[in-house]
DNA sequence: CGGCAACTTGATTTCTTTCAAGAGAAGTGG
DNA sequence: CCACTTCTCTTGAAAGAAATCAAGTTGCCG
């Protein structure tokens, strides 16, 4: 397992949407923060499970995933560093809706949920930073479901998947959507994109050679390239 | 087009989320908020506008849709009397998701995105209550995406469509889910259930006769009952 | 009564899943 | 360094399910 050589980096992280905070709210942030170290493959939070602490990822990456009772898996999506684990659940339903499993080893904070709440409601921003990124979250949530119900095939469901992926690493929101080639690292399997679209192992293979036939897709070892995003939006239903 | 009689109800109207906020905070909602009365089938907000005001719905039913290029519909949700639309659009996307129509006489509350914006970083309990609100939304968001994606079949699809539409009635969280029978009022065309449930209506009205068939589902005039909740999770994959 | 919207039901077609088998790459341990 | 296991990916064939196309019914409202 792989540790950083001591908590510098630790203990002055805190993510994005906290920058604006005052001092002594960060202050507070920091001193009811835990830093903590997993590796791959550990399960952070459980689905079911009473929301009891909400966490932090300070770097790595981690898949929230949802099952069901016949064995099914959806992967709702990849956190990244700076990104919020559990926050919805602590603050409504008291229970996980989400299973958090690391993919690389990471550092996490974790803030107790009587300490959060108490945390938020002392400074006026910190509900306010908390509320829009409650709002990012809800709106990708929306995202996802509109694009498991509004394409009926499977290539649709697929493509609009890997858009989606490619433009969440991209920083860029201008409102232009442009047709240049997006490029972007793939770190998922066939699997995981089936358990992200709603389809099978193999369909997925399938259409990513056909993808790649048509000229719309390149992948080199890790990475992969959308040639004609605008294109692709349109031609797979 | 049925107007109350006066203000006196929306004057007082205020979001569930807000009933624990102190009596300035709430003097001040009221001092921002502005009434509108609407028709059946207005369009209240549009997907992709600018999130220029949040919504606060006092009475009434309002339709939550997504649309697709090729004319097809996804309809996210069904708001009912102290709902708010557009609250995740004004903090964080500054453009609309999701179209809101109204399926009966609406009365509303509007508010000016800088008003509310204001009004939230002012009062830190604002700020939580928004929070929770957008916390509950954004389970209900995953839950649909759930949902679509972990049912194969199209007849779990709508069962489970039509169990989240029975519990979201019940203000029942109590933790144990019964198998007594759920009755609810269904305003929804197979249209609409097939819309939410990624389905086409002839399937969803092939789906009900099979339902009705098997003893599990009861319907009657504007109601539907569900006879037995956890056999029907179980029952359709 | 006419007209429209919602619903029902049947037949056909299309697509995805499932089952099956094998190839390739990566990691493990002797 | 090599044999072995495991995981991922690929591809084929068959079965099954929902969408689509089509026609007809019901019920409500003007």
């Amino acid at each position: 397992m792989i540790r950083p050589r001591s908590d510098a980096h630790c203990s002055t992280f805190a993510p994005q949407c906290f920058s604006s905070l005052s001092a002594p709210a960060l202050r507070h942030f920091h001193s009811v923060a835990v830093c903590h170290y997993r590796d791959s493959h550990e399960t952070l939070i459980r689905e079911g499970s009473p929301a009891s602490q909400v966490l932090i990822l300070c770097s790595g990456r981690v898949k929230l995933v949802a099952a069901s009772a016949e064995g099914r898996i959806f992967l709702l999506r990849v956190a990244g560093p700076g990104d919020f684990l559990g926050l919805a659940a602590l603050l409504q339903s008291a229970v996980y809706r989400v299973t958090a499993e690391t993919l690389d080893p990471c550092v996490i904070k974790s803030i107790p949920r009587a300490d959060f709440i108490r945390f938020m409601t002392l400074y006026p921003d910190v509900g306010h930073s908390i509320a829009q990124t409650l709002a990012h979250e809800y709106n990708g949530a929306v995202l996802t479901a509109r694009r498991l119900a509004l394409h009926t095939s499977a290539a649709g469901k697929l493509a609009s998947t890997l858009l989606d992926l490619a433009r969440v690493d991209e920083p860029d929101n201008g409102p232009a959507p442009t047709n240049l080639p997006i490029s972007f690292v793939m770190q998922l399997t066939h699997e995981d994109l089936g358990s992200m679209a709603g389809l099978s192992r193999e369909t997925v293979s399938r259409l990513l050679t056909r993808f790649r036939r048509d000229g719309q897709l390149n992948q080199t070892l890790d990475r992969m390239t959308l040639n004609h995003p605008i294109q692709m939006e349109a031609r797979y239903v």
